[in-house]
DNA sequence: TTGAAAGCGATACCAT
DNA sequence: ATGGTATCGCTTTCAA
């Protein structure tokens, strides 16, 4: 079979007598820069082949310094939204000769805080991160020492980073307005009570929608259920917006939020939109199946992946030949899908 | 800050005037065991806390020959059921130890070939593989090797090797019977035209379904599409089905089937149930919210993930101490999940 | 109780 | 054109 052993350089230079330091150029393709003879290349090529070398890439990176992986952080690697950033990021890496390491924080901090470190110390070339946006710590750290970075989907708007996020002020602001537009005067709104900044971004585009129109928000009537218990306490929420405050629309902050929260209203019976209208900011899977299909604000995806890794290599080659600081931030802006969960102009 | 410099194990002899030898007993916890004195011990494990030092995995993998790192392997990890699989065996891999490496071959036994080295070639201390099932060479290498190893959702029936899988075959069975036992008879069937084991166990199991029940199977009814280009093909496939074919219920060989199908039946207003009854099998998150909602068969996804992590975490302790060769062999059952899409019985 | 030194498998500088 | 050797940062065996 030929495939029993494993061979290392040293195999190969000793069973071919000859040097290691030979064997390692030929095989990295730095043969003809060092005028090694095509007949020895070729017998090395051979050889290496025929036994299927292939380098230990712990020591390869080891005396590097380097790995050709990057590192992905992503709060949960399950939500469909950061799997298929990770999808699209691997994709793309993979085409450009890189290897991306990904792992989840859950959005503990302590954990993204280890993930980092312990990245960092398998020599990750370079780190695309959506934070717990608690780690600020880390993030000086990694600015500190020179590690290619790049933010995504969450940055710390008080450093001076880059990044590739997404216009939530504005995404927000679009769907509100569209169900202003559309007649509609008593909206609640169901967020999460989290720090992210995204959230609260949100929120402030809720708001001035809301404020534009002349229309004074009612606190009552926006609701932040807890992040791990979101499903628990969304009934209440639900039961007290659409029964005590009478809405007449309801704006999800999130999408598994509105899945959630068109189960309640379904288990209610609660007309959308006749009774209610629904906005959704991102979307899941089959959100143009159900019924109503929802109208939510849809994310870039492939732009958040793929200009977030352009902007990562291009830091990591960089990093050799330059010293300037010049940052990328990018914030891009985001779409509404409309369908038919706000119902239509009358 | 004391974060500025990064600090080696020799740094942290010299400035403690011990060994490396010292030290990395310590920071192992090996100091009682070894007769550190209490005092060294302290000395350095405060000065490597107060220096953040972490140790080089590169180096310690190289050096220790494992790296207490699992790779996972999947066919698409921006896919619903891979990514939350993945999620799974992340969680609970973290609590025991050990991180997950995850990467994607996109159905590309090539792409698995690579990964399989590099991740070998990365010390991993084992390897949990939805393979693309062309690539039975790795597997035998694998074998041959003695790498603790796991397959999931997909296996090798040729092979003896641990595996966890589902039950397609009943799964589908289950499914098509309760069609059937609807009162249905005219049954179309859409799926993927690709050597996967487990697609044909399902076709498998829908044709027993139609044979227990005494009707024959009219090839006509049956419809692959070519994995890349199913949302090209499924038109003309529901097209044919509904119009010429005349079904009254449709079978999807998986999700993202089912859901384009759904997307088409609207679009050329075919009613369901009433006109078409659909089962799906494996589902997307908001099935239940799709009207009408889809009746599918679930995946025990939880259980495919820890009892392929328990198992391979088994194997690798085993690998030490014995060399009894034993293959766990787990096929999960499958569950309908009866909604409406099928209607009920009159 | 602690230290010196070899080794893991590559890379890269300096000779020849 | 090719080889010797130090080096990357850690673990581990053997001595002291």
């Amino acid at each position: 079979m030929g495939k029993t052993k494993k061979y290392s350089l040293k195999d190969i230079a000793e069973d071919l007598n000859v040097s290691k330091t030979t064997v390692s150029l030929v095989l990295n393709d730095k043969g003809n820069e060092n005028k090694i003879s095509q007949e020895t290349q070729k017998r090395i090529k051979a050889y290496a082949k025929k036994n299927g070398y292939a380098p230990n890439q712990l020591a390869r990176g080891l005396s590097r310094g380097k790995s050709e992986a990057i590192g992905l952080i992503v709060p949960d690697i399950s939500d469909q939204f950061y799997a298929k950033i990770a999808g699209i990021i691997e994709k793309k890496a993979k085409k450009l000769g890189y290897n991306v390491v990904y792992s989840s924080t859950y959005e503990d901090s302590v954990e993204e805080n280890k993930l980092i470190r312990s990245m960092l110390n398998r020599q990750i070339d370079g780190l695309i991160i959506a934070s717990t946006q608690n780690n600020a710590d880390d993030i000086q750290m990694l600015k500190h020492e020179r590690v290619p970075f790049v933010l995504i989907d969450r940055h710390y708007p008080d450093k001076e980073t880059d990044y590739v996020v997404v216009n939530n002020f504005k995404g927000m602001k679009i769907a509100t307005e569209h169900i202003l537009n559309l007649g509609r005067r008593k909206l609640g709104f169901i967020s999460l009570n989290t720090p992210l900044d995204a959230l609260n971004q949100r929120y402030n585009g809720f708001k001035a929608a809301l404020n534009d129109c002349g229309i004074e928000l009612d606190e009552k009537r926006v609701k932040t259920l807890n992040q791990g218990y979101f499903a628990d306490e969304m009934p209440n929420a639900i039961k007290q917006l659409v029964e005590n405050e009478n809405v007449d629309s309801l704006v999800f902050g999130t999408h598994y939020l509105t899945m959630e929260g068109l189960r309640i209203l379904k288990s209610i019976n609660v007309k959308v939109p006749e009774e209610v209208a629904i906005v959704s900011f991102d979307e899941t899977q089959a959100f143009d199946l159900i019924s109503p299909p929802i109208t939510a604000v849809i994310q870039p995806i492939n732009d958040i992946g793929s200009l977030a890794l352009e902007i990562l290599l291009k830091k990591i080659e960089n990093r050799k030949t330059t010293n300037k600081l010049n940052y990328e931030n990018i914030i891009l802006d985001l779409k509404l899908e409309v369908r038919k969960s706000c119902g239509i102009k009358d």
